[in-house]
DNA sequence: GATGCCTTTCCTGGTT
DNA sequence: CAACCAGGAAAGGCAT
């Protein structure tokens, strides 16, 4: 366990390496910028410290320990708070038990900033005011999509992952505890879906499902579920991994190409999936465009370049990336393997290459309802 | 069962 | 050095 020396070690040496003085920053920190643009901005500010944020690249419920002090340091500094009044002994917790964190929690760690600490974790981990009442038609697939019949082993699993994380914990960074309403967020949106015919009964935690979900919650698929999930959370997408690394290794070299699901649990994944009906609309590409086209949903997870011309950026490459495989139910998916899927549309002219420009894409000819006029259409 | 499409996974090598 | 890009190869999953 880190002392809180180390600790503000960490969060010093942080500071000083990732937030020199820059003036675009700085003029986007002015006061009169006000709340309300806080956690737009600080999606923003943050992407454009991409390469030095890590945090930003993943969803908060992700984050390592390293990442959390990186992302209060951040916050700290880009609120000119005085950290002398943080009680750093309460900061040494992963990404996970931060999001269980309740807004009460961070206010007595933090502070007066803590109310701000949690109205931006929120944002971050993608929780929306949002009923699912106001979701727009043209994603109606989502609900064909979505819903997870209870008698679905991969649910009741999914459930038991849930508890895992305490049901009746406080209301944290997810939204409402369990006994309110059915809470919808982009990550659950564009990921799982959202069935508005659920009932309160089943709908239990839906704001949290994407904890379950998450790549760190697959403890519900996995192989090993004796894991302890605190422990565990940042080496699972890898035990997968490790599993398949293990079974196919042969005369000391890794089969190519995609490893086969032989293990006991994969097979009740597979049958799962089979069973669901198979819904349209589930091209990477479609989904992209879906972020991108509903911007008050995106989270800061991708933006318009030139909006005319299809030409977007992932800011958050890896939380699109997690997202994508929280759709698929691919707990290992990555930006790497998303950016390959992506690399293919070139040559069927969905997606035209953006040369030199890093994260950069653009819709190509044979792409469509990416447009202004028709995006409205289907609005 | 064969086929085709759309990824997914792994990999090597190059670039930023 | 990490992150990203490019693209070949092989395989999975699914619809037809």
């Amino acid at each position: 366990m880190a002392g809180a020396q180390e600790i503000i070690n960490i969060f010093t040496n942080y500071r000083n390496a990732v937030y020199q003085p820059e003036p675009a920053l700085a003029a986007l920190q002015s006061p009169s910028e006000g709340d309300s643009l806080l956690p737009f901005l600080t999606c923003e500010i943050a992407a454009e410290t991409v390469d030095k944020a890590h945090w930003s690249r993943e969803l908060p419920n992700l984050w390592s320990k390293q990442q959390v002090l990186e992302w209060i340091s951040y916050y700290v500094e880009k609120n000119k708070y005085d950290a002398n009044n943080i009680d750093f002994s309460c900061c040494n917790m992963d990404g996970n038990m931060l999001c269980r964190c309740s807004c009460e929690d961070l206010v007595a760690m933090f502070g007066p900033l803590g109310e701000k600490m949690f109205g931006q974790l929120r944002e971050l981990s993608g929780y929306n005011e949002l009923s699912a009442f106001s979701l727009p038609e043209e994603l109606a697939w989502i609900y064909d999509y979505g819903v997870i019949p209870t008698e679905d082993p991969s649910y009741q699993q999914e459930n038991l992952a849930y508890d895992a994380y305490g049901s009746n914990s406080d209301l944290n960074i997810y939204g409402k505890n369990s006994s309110d309403d059915p809470v919808i967020t982009l990550s659950s949106y564009l990921s799982d879906g959202y069935d508005s015919t659920m009932s309160p009964a089943s709908s239990e935690g839906s704001s949290l499902r994407m904890i379950a979900h998450s790549p760190n919650s697959l403890l519900s698929s996995g192989s090993d579920g004796e894991l302890d999930s605190a422990d565990t959370k940042f080496t699972l997408p890898n035990a997968n991994r490790l599993i398949d690394e293990t079974s196919d290794l042969k005369h000391g070299k890794r089969r190519r190409g995609r490893p086969r699901k032989f293990n006991k649990d994969n097979r009740e994944c597979q049958e799962t999936k089979k069973s669901k009906h198979s819904a349209r609309g589930t091209h990477l590409w479609e989904f992209i465009r879906d972020i991108l086209i509903h911007p008050e949903l995106n989270e800061g997870l991708m933006k318009w370049e030139d909006r005319s011309e299809g030409v977007f950026k992932f800011l958050r490459s890896e939380a699109v990336a997690q997202l994508w495989g929280q759709r698929k139910k691919n707990s290992s998916m990555t930006y790497e393997k998303l950016s390959r899927a992506m690399r293919y549309y070139y040559k069927r002219e969905i997606l035209e290459r953006v040369d030199g420009r890093r994260l950069v894409y653009k819709f190509g000819k044979n792409s469509s309802g990416w447009k202004d006029e028709q995006a409205l259409n289907r609005s």
